[in-house]
DNA sequence: TTGTTAAACGGAGGGTGCCTCCGTATCTTC
DNA sequence: GAAGATACGGAGGCACCCTCCGTTTAACAA
């Protein structure tokens, strides 16, 4: 039991081939109808066997996972950006609005999201982590700066995020869930400076109806 | 096409039984198993044929609703007490905390929630009326005395603390759920005095973990 | 009581989706 | 080209959803 030199066979051309596929169709599968879309709906698309889709990803999850990486990433690249911004809860808020954004128009993307919030076991999913940093980095910067409570961890924030756009198949939620977002960093907010109140109030918010 | 009065017969026993019984079964099985709990599994442990259960409850969500309607009912009673609390804004958020300790009592609360927060469609369910005046009550107080902001709705309210218990299965979701409505309440508040919010400083708070 | 009839029962059955398993096909390597 | 590893695909078993309709049963009248 030595000697052969693991050396690992290239990847069949095929496999690499169908996991593309079936990513591309559950992409698009999701996007439109929603994350209850059958697996099998995917596969057909994709022109695979159902097998085939469940070899490649062996739980609902991971297909989601892959599909939404690429969007985790950019929402997490932003914040990355957003760190050098002067204003640092500014800079959150603006954050927590393109995610109100990615949501907006990726139809999938709350359960994509569902599953880093809930966490759920040990694998501790990719996005959890990608977007927890994401978050926090934001967070300690505003800490730091003086212009935010401390007693809120990243996760909270991510769970209260997820919360407001709960409700994201609901018309007009999108200004619901900026409204709420709003009032919640407002919360957060170590007291400000009267002015400087008063200077932010003038742009957000949204009128309300009743 | 006249004359007999549309006297009506006196509605059949083992139909008021039954559906007593299903009802029974069903608050047993969400209670224990979540909301994914299968109709069949309902059906069976009440006694009754699918069918019967179907006759009665046309929808899942039927099901819900009265499985969940006297709770629904307690929440919305204990707004009408909270009324004459001399701090609406306190008021406000007991009311809150309150919602939290039933959604952790009752496994499939949420679920019931979850409809009467998405409302989808026309049926405008019951719980999303009950619950949306008992949060209106207590909000329209409040903004009355001065102490909270007015453009947030009760809709958007409901929506929020619904968001927040959305992780109601993980450990220690309570402490946060309640962290993110103090917060939440916070970011409601027109700024309070100094003195005031330094007392209140005091009491809720959980220490941050990390 | 007994008969009539509307109301309710129950579960078979058709449909959909999940996921596994394994005989077959295809690719890589030698 | 042959061998062996790897991947394919879809049949099949399972669970659940919901409908439909022949059978049963309770309410009422005679």
């Amino acid at each position: 039991m030595d000697d052969h030199t693991d050396q690992i066979r290239k990847p069949r051309a095929d496999a690499v081939r169908n996991r593309e596929r079936v990513l591309e169709a559950a992409k698009a599968v999701f996007n439109a109808g929603g994350p209850e879309a059958s697996l099998e709906a995917v596969a057909k698309r994709a022109g695979v066997g159902i097998g085939t889709l469940y070899r490649h990803f062996p739980t609902r999850e991971a297909l989601f996972e892959a599909v939404y990486r690429r969007e985790v990433e950019q929402l997490s690249e932003l914040a990355e950006q957003l760190k050098n911004a002067k204003d640092p809860v500014a800079a959150l808020r603006r954050w927590l609005h393109s995610g109100v954004e990615f949501v907006a128009t990726k139809k999938g993307m709350m359960a994509a999201l569902a599953l880093a919030v809930q966490s759920g076991s040990e694998l501790h999913a990719f996005s959890f982590d990608r977007l927890t940093k994401a978050i926090g980095s934001l967070l300690d910067r505003a800490v730091a700066a003086g212009g935010m409570r401390a007693d809120i961890s990243p996760e909270d924030l991510l769970r209260a995020f997820f919360g407001m756009c709960y409700v994201h198949d609901q018309a007009g939620w999108q200004a619901t869930a900026l409204r709420l977002l709003d009032v919640f960093i407002d919360g957060l907010r170590v007291r400000p400076k009267i002015k400087e109140r008063a200077a932010r109030r003038t742009s957000p918010a949204a009128k309300r109806k009743r």
